[in-house]
DNA sequence: ATAATTTGCGCACCCGTTTGCGCAACGAGG
DNA sequence: CCTCGTTGCGCAAACGGGTGCGCAAATTAT
């Protein structure tokens, strides 16, 4: 009764050949004969055998799994960007090792070791908003566990990564703001620290330096992405005496929350002041109002990149030859209208 | 230059002690004199050696990954579940290897193979809605990786799981729209096959049936989730003579397409129409119409009850001791009203 | 018939770590 | 001095599977 997961020792002993023999028969070597093959090949069907991937790891020096780690699953950019790492990983006979940062350094850092306890085969990862030192990552490539970022990306040379170049999308955007006749518009931008962030804001800074018009940078603040302080953004935005008339968020979710402020004061969304935003997640798709414009980011294709990336990095190693370069893969990012 | 991933046996030769003596230094075994224990868990620590797991796998026969299959991480609700599993998981040293099933029995089962294949400690699943064999699950079980079903469980008797009794929250739901006034009560129900679709109808039978009013079955209407179908669904219910004045829906999701479509009919959302819902969801903040009552279904408390609950037979199982019983976790559903 | 070659399979070791057992060295008790 | 117990450490086997090498038997060439 006590099915224990059948091992090739087994398969050996109940067709009195031995553990050698059995194992080249499985991987079709030519020095076997050919009744022994089929005779061995019946069994393992018949016992359900799976090779155990924890040996296999001691020859091939391979585990077949990659480690994902991303700052929150739950956001729909994200989630989505997993759907598109896992479906290419199974193509592939990886599978995924996933880890949630929650946006904490320290907990990036914890997961991370725990992926490399696992021996993972390679990492992909968007950092975390707290992380801005990255020896821990360096370290990993340094045991040859290669890591491919996307999306969130550390600010290096030498790394291989995946992203949406945020500058020119908001050049887009703010040009589409432009065209429209708004000329006060205000940028609710992200933590300062962050790389996006500073994308953003040089694309902002661009496109409104070309217009010829100049920049206030009153109107450009701040959230750390929380309610509270998207809500203490838009109080600054509206206390000056001309209020913006056009809003570009940080992303979505900022968005959500500056809106809801935004009612809340009795202002009319969308009518006297136009919001705008970035990654145009499908739920802005059931909201009252939803941002005018939204800058895809393409996070499926972002995932799915990334996997690409690393799989010929790994296909590389394996096969002995070095990796020419680093991957710099820029994903264009499209402004999406909505209906109005 | 070339840094590889530092091992026991090269601890031992820098040091000049055994491989046995390095092992049993860095696990505190009180055989080994102070001096050498401290001169081993000093370059352990100084090389950031990590044990490979792959090979401790051979003599503890646990690999310290459990295998987490659920439908759509990008659901709320499962992100949230994952949230659960993966906060507790951390914190007892195992990782989790994830996967979707998109809602495909095929693919549900190509994930649950390649878990096995990667020989985790255990499983934690919610079922895909297309599954209704259970026959690869219980083999898995066969080999003594255990499961432990979450939420979308099997109505079988003899595996461990943790849900929402719906039937009771269901009744709460009629109760709370009765008390309201409301006697023309519809329902949006899910696919028939799935287990959670007949807890809400025997609920909802029940409750009014406790009211001493007819059922009226026309008024008891499915989706398969789709929007398409969802959008269906209510074009039947206003069709009728007397159109509902309170629909409860499936999901949050459901609602908010139910919501959109009676948009466009131009019901007054709400008012003439009242909605109410399962889940609570955090998005249906955001909605113009969110469902003014939904249905609390823990979904982190849900993650987290199965991981502690496959702790715990994980830890039996290692203490040579059997597992006493088929854990059966219920938890309560709470109705949450929306401020109105 | 004998030599050369091919075919079919087993022996033994490797991978990284754990663990039972055994062997020395040392101190204490007789 | 001999025995016994303790302390500190190494040897070797084991886990599941891969693989170079070698040894016989079967086949072919001479």
């Amino acid at each position: 009764m006590e099915n224990k997961i059948p091992t090739i020792k087994e398969i050996a002993q109940k067709l009195n050949v031995s553990v050698s023999t059995v194992s080249r028969a499985l991987s079709d070597h030519p020095r076997i004969g050919l009744r022994t093959k089929m005779r061995v090949q019946e069994l393992a069907k018949q016992l359900n055998y799976e090779p155990n991937s924890k040996a296999i790891y001691f020859k091939q020096k391979k585990s077949y799994v990659i480690g994902v780690i991303l700052p929150y699953i739950r956001e729909e950019f994200f989630s989505e960007a997993i759907r598109g790492i896992e479906t290419l990983a199974l193509d592939h006979d990886y599978t995924i090792l996933l880890g949630q940062s929650f946006d904490d350094a320290e907990r990036e850092k914890k997961v991370l070791e725990a992926f490399k306890k696992q021996r993972v085969d390679g990492v992909i990862i968007s950092l975390s908003k707290q992380t801005h030192q990255y020896e821990h990552l360096q370290s990993l490539d340094k045991y040859e566990i290669p890591i491919v970022y996307f999306d969130r990306v550390p600010p290096l040379k030498q790394v291989h990564k995946v992203y949406c170049n945020l500058r020119k999308g908001t050049i887009e955007l703010v040009n589409w703001l432009f065209n429209k006749g708004h000329r006060r518009i205000a940028f609710i931008n992200g933590p300062e620290k962050i790389n996006a962030s500073k994308e953003r804001l040089d694309g902002y800074i661009d496109a409104i330096a070309g217009k010829k018009i100049k920049v206030d940078m009153q109107l450009v603040v701040r959230t750390d992405l929380t309610k509270d302080s998207t809500c203490n953004a838009m109080k600054t935005l509206f206390a000056r005496k001309h209020p913006p008339n056009a809003i570009i968020t940080f992303n979505d979710y900022v968005h959500l929350d500056a809106v809801q402020y935004a009612k809340q004061q009795q202002l009319k969304v969308n009518k006297e002041v136009l919001f705008v935003s970035y990654a145009n997640l499908p739920v802005t798709g059931y909201v009252a109002h939803p941002p005018m414009a939204s800058l895809e980011q393409y996070p499926y294709r972002q995932g799915e990149k990334a996997m690409e990336i690393l799989i010929e990095i790994l296909r590389a190693k394996s096969a002995g030859r070095p990796v020419k370069t680093w991957f710099n893969e820029e994903i264009a990012a499209t402004l999406i209208t909505t209906h109005s």
